[in-house]
DNA sequence: CTTGGAATGTCAACAACACTGACGTACCCT
DNA sequence: AGGGTACGTCAGTGTTGTTGACATTCCAAG
């Protein structure tokens, strides 16, 4: 209970700091996560796939002919664990792996055309999500939901972010 | 490739409509819920628990008294699976489930004084990240985070989340 | 050139946690 | 009495994370 309920000490209120502010900022965390996945869910149940091979598809996507360790780092997860999923999309015919050219030890990794497909199908229905939700809250609130995300990711999570950000843009 | 990424039609801009501007909305909510669950779950890793377990606690001190079938709906797992988790809770000690007055079928759901200590602790951990994001991001972007999680829920979880916000407010 | 360490990626086995399906018990209400 | 509800449980399965062991490749020290 070592914390600010009390009145408003400062100039500015602060009331958006209340302990109860920050309980509804974490309920809102969890339903809204919910929703954010919620449909590219349902697209992946009738096929073999889960969210891992979604994150994946979508990384090599955004940058393709990435190898796997990089991947490795933007997805936090063992190389065990996105090795399986790897081996999947590619024996499936998705994803193409490419030994390097300079160092024979890495792996770049491509989408197919029927990779570049289900991409599209899966960031659409996000996206479909995403835009109602971004139209109806307004330009202002955009820009302080993404300013708020920003600063509730890790370091190591923001740089990897931002470097994204600056190749798309 | 249906979509808005012309030149400004209407009005208003919408440049924060983009395709562009939506990966980066949804980039962001990736990286950021990984920051969002990393502090409890590096407590809850030396326990025997996970993410599941805190959910559990998390809404039964929400709630408390609580039945089954309303914890059900909110996390939106299946029985069996939510089961498997009061089971520990409630065999540990952290959880007491307390037959139904009215109706002997419900089991009312509370936290013992151990799991109350639990629930303060990873709580307590989620709040300091979301307090420092919050304190700098501040109080309109902080509106505007609340307000565009809002309108990503489903209709479901917003009623629940709606709920929740005015039982605790 | 050889050799040993570091980096990269693969295979195998296991644990956590979600799911479906089926069933049993206790209870409420008509 | 009978149908529906609330809860618990057993069995089986799938996805996704983990650790451990190992093969290949690169690079640099000797």
């Amino acid at each position: 209970m070592a914390d600010g309920r009390s009145g408003p000490s400062s100039g500015e209120s602060l009331l958006f700091l209340t302990d109860e502010q920050l309980r509804q900022g974490i309920e809102a965390m969890f339903f809204a996560y919910r929703g954010f996945t919620a449909d590219p869910d349902r697209i992946l149940d009738g096929l073999a796939y889960g969210r891992a091979h979604h994150r994946a598809i979508h990384f090599i996507n955004r940058a393709p002919g990435t190898t796997v360790n990089n991947l490795l780092n933007i997805l936090g997860v063992t190389k065990q664990s996105l090795n399986r999923v790897l081996r999947t999309l590619i024996s499936d015919g998705l994803v193409q792996s490419q030994v390097g050219r300079n160092d024979k030890r890495e792996r770049h990794l491509f989408l197919t055309d029927k990779g570049r497909g289900l991409e599209q199908q899966l960031s659409d229905a996000q996206r479909v999500r995403m835009r109602s939700a971004f139209r109806s809250a307004g330009p202002e609130a955009v820009a302080g939901f993404r300013k708020v995300l920003e600063a509730m990711m890790d370091a190591e999570m923001r740089a990897s972010y931002t470097r994204l950000k600056e190749t798309g843009a």
